[in-house]
DNA sequence: TTATAATATATGAAATGGAATATATATTTA
DNA sequence: TAAATATATATTCCATTTCATATATTATAA
């Protein structure tokens, strides 16, 4: 008998995308608790540190493509979480800020987001957290340029 | 000015979403070269070193949700890439095989998926890339039990 | 046993997402 | 500057996913 490894277990791409889906949707029950769905909570948390972005810039945050995230923001802004300004020195695009009630519940939940991946991270400690991090990051950047 | 990191940057959740996204869209293009759609290539991919699976123990290694990978198997079976056999011992179950006609389709795929891995972890070392792919495997033990 | 609960998969209606394209504004070129 | 091209966002239409539930089978309890 082989004791040969799955194709799957030694693919980064797996290991990223399966991680990816268990730490994200552990937190969902959380989300979904807040009255948010997982979309809303990606866009505000992007904005949470900055708003002002155009939907270009919030789209290279959050990954969505266009079409989705053009329709989401709107639907966002029709329930009072966010608004639209269109830009003042390119007025073809449009400048998302986050409203005071997007505001109080994406503030909530960065708490509570971090909390979470304390718990997700128990069994590393400090150093290693940073490792993975900064691999993931490092990552990140080079598929970016 | 404030020099602050934005949340998201030191968020590991986003942080594993945004890699594994911007990872699995690189591959994405010779997915859909090879004329597959790539929730059919996860499909395949997890059935490549053993298939039989149940669709359940198949829906373990996807996380899909479950009507989902139902439809998708029904759709891959009518494609003849998979076969969907009923459970001896349990006939609720069904279990999937893939076709020859499958089975040729993922192994141009998987050599090419490995020769993509390696240009994205390029970057690192065997021994870092062994470090990273531990500790995410190590993230999915925890987060599964 | 027979009734009850649990499990595996399938199905249908409604919501969502994506590809292609439209619209509005900006930029470049001739 | 006028025309052509490029860019930012919105919209339409269609395929896919999801939520809730149905069906079939198995396990458990009375």
């Amino acid at each position: 008998m082989s004791t040969h490894k799955p194709f799957v277990d030694d693919y980064l791409s797996y290991l990223l995308a399966r991680s990816s889906k268990l730490v994200s949707e552990q937190f969902h029950a959380t989300v979904k608790a807040a009255g948010l769905n997982v979309n809303y909570w990606r866009i505000l948390a992007s904005l949470s540190d900055g708003d002002g972005l155009s939907l270009n810039q919030l789209n290279e945050r959050v990954l969505f493509n266009q079409p989705t995230l053009s329709k989401l923001v709107a639907r966002m802004e029709s329930e009072g979480l966010l608004e639209r300004l269109k830009g003042e020195q390119d007025k073809r695009s449009i400048l998302i800020y986050i409203t005071p009630q997007g505001r109080e519940l994406v503030n909530q939940l960065l708490a509570k987001a971090k909390w979470h991946e304390s718990e997700v991270l128990a069994n590393y400690n400090q150093q290693q957290q940073e490792l993975l991090k900064d691999m993931l990051r490092q990552l990140i950047d080079s598929l970016e340029s």
